[in-house]
DNA sequence: AATTAGCACTCAACAATAAAGAGTGCTAAT
DNA sequence: ATTAGCACTCTTTATTGTTGAGTGCTAATT
């Protein structure tokens, strides 16, 4: 598609663009990048690639700057070559950021984001686990009022998820203890996509007294992992965006930071991405106009190998891709064992 | 100690400055408010006031500028003036703010912070409630591992607070069910400071079998409700500060920025306040280099009268305080009632 | 004795202008 | 096909001058 000389360009262009931000002229190829032409020559290839849409200008007589086109080319054939070399003692350092031990799941979330921003300098986002996808430890159900009731579950992790579940009947509280203790039994260590599945054939069968509650609870406990109520998300480091020169402006860090204090637009922003291992959204490929500016590369972290969160580093377009995907991809490994110990820890 | 024109100067000064952010002169308080003299008599009177410490220069021939003694000159002789109005009116209108019904308490005060940002036009903090002085509705302990467990505490206000607490000793899990249950039956509506002060002479008479453990769990039980982890600080309208000229400059917006991300910084800033209804911390007043150009105006909130969390807000040091007390006054008022609410309807 | 007019001086903020530098696109020569 | 050369564009930076709001001091006025 492209020939060898214009992707040399190309990548000389995005190359240096991404270290110092200003847009690149000809002249500047020729004395840096050893292309063994003229910069007119150079001249004449950069307006082709921008007819072809990989470069744009600032104005009429500035030199070239990447377009989303061309980031997008370059993640995508050159996320191949970085191999996942994953340095252990890379996961070693990484740990030692973080604390000996974590009471809750939450602050060390938080703590990773923490961790994640002040490594790549830029700015950090996490998910907190996906409750659905981890096992239930225990289930307490909570008399509130005359036909309310609190649920409060526990995950594998820790997390605790809660809602208040309104009923059209009064159920005693020593019914309450009971049905409590029967669904804590049964769903233990299993995963709220198992429960629903099962719920139907199984329990109907077993269980006989207050079949017609908890028929009627299931459905509700499920809407309630469902919501994006329970689901957290920690931004750090926002000021780091305040370092990269186009965002020197006022009104610019203003947008930004506004972005980041929208839970909803970040969580939306995070849940957007593929289930890959590792997702890069560039500009206008975030679907949101303030993001058209920025760009988000976002990991998954598991534990025992299910998806429990995500992670994601924000910056501007002119992002360091290839290497802040290798960091995000060896930090999602890492913090990966650091949940298992977590989990291991308090479950075995 | 001020003669009545000084006084006046003062009040022309400070006025002034709060609206316009602007260092102001002599001539243009001849020319905007009344005091009959001319401008070299002002200026006599404010070179005065000067050496009173009571205003500052920004360079050797700029206006004057009020000084932290000065606002806090101002704030303690009109704090007495914002008599509390408490408008229906407005409370109806906060309430209308918030959603209706609010699942988890933190997500209240996470909105509540927000609304009185967008009210308020300045950034706002809300720190949760300290569990400590509400009641206890629920103990639950669970086996985490073989000397491990978790312990989960609910309180009246559906505040879930919990922490891993290490044992030398292994309790068999229906004894931990059985501790459990008389834990959660002891202390039901009873507020933590309360339990501490009984348990010696009482639990030790009355219960026996398993004295020494829940003696050892006590303490362990009271330093969780003690530390700041189940503290949350949230900070809404990070960007209404970009709204004032005096922080257009990437520089200094940063630097607020990066305190209102430390969640350590905040809440002792507002834990540092003192227990009264309204606080006022000015510039240097905040024992903290970073806040040296921020005022902080701080409320408590309450629910049946016990003291449980605070809000506040953040500004530059020229606020309109007398306006701005008189609205967190009304609004911790509202959202005292609010949080009543909605202990009620999850109570009774 | 207190007040004020008058004046020299200071400083920040703005606007205008100029000069430098990096770049483009086009044409004609190689 | 490539490149040298050139006119032109646009941003950035420095320089300079101007304006306006201010101060502090002194001498005159009330």
């Amino acid at each position: 598609m492209l020939d060898e000389r214009k992707l040399k360009i190309l990548l000389a262009v995005i190359d240096s663009y991404i270290v110092t931000g200003e847009p690149i002229g000809s002249r500047t190829i020729t004395k840096f990048y050893d292309l063994g032409v003229s910069s007119a020559t150079i001249r004449n290839e950069m307006s082709d690639l921008e007819d072809l849409g990989y470069l744009n200008k600032t104005h009429t007589s500035s030199g070239r700057v990447p377009s989303d086109k061309a980031y997008r080319f370059y993640v995508d054939n050159f996320f191949q070559n970085s191999i996942i070399e994953l340095d252990n003692n890379k996961k070693e350092q990484i740990k030692k950021f973080l604390k000996e031990e974590y009471k809750e799941i939450d602050q060390l979330i938080q703590d990773i984001a923490k961790v994640l921003s002040q490594l790549t300098k830029y700015t950090a986002v996490a998910l907190s686990p996906q409750i659905k996808e981890t096992k239930i430890k225990h289930i307490q159900l909570l008399q509130m009022d005359e036909n309310q009731i609190l649920v409060i579950m526990v995950n594998e992790t820790g997390l605790i998820k809660k809602s208040t579940i309104n009923l059209d009947k009064t159920i005693s509280e020593d019914n309450l203890m009971y049905i409590s203790n029967y669904l804590s039994k049964k769903f233990k260590n299993k995963t709220f996509t198992e429960i629903t599945n099962e719920i139907n054939k199984d329990i109907l069968d077993d269980y006989i007294e207050y079949k017609n509650e908890i028929k009627k609870l299931i459905p509700m406990l499920s809407r309630t992992m469902d919501d994006y109520e329970g689901l957290r998300v920690y931004a750090d480091g926002l000021t780091n965006i305040f370092e990269f020169p186009e965002y020197r402006d006022v009104d610019k860090a203003k947008e930004v930071i506004s972005l980041l204090e929208d839970k909803q637009k970040l969580i939306f922003a995070l849940n957007n991405t593929n289930l890959e291992d590792i997702d890069v959204k560039i500009g206008e490929e975030n679907n949101n106009d303030s993001m058209k500016d920025l760009s988000i590369i976002s990991a998954t972290y598991n534990t025992e190998g299910e998806i429990v969160g995500k992670i994601g580093i924000i910056g501007p377009k002119r992002m360091n891709y290839i290497e802040l995907i290798k960091t995000i991809r060896t930090f999602s490994e890492s913090i990966s064992d650091i949940i298992d110990d977590y989990f291991n820890s308090n479950e075995r």
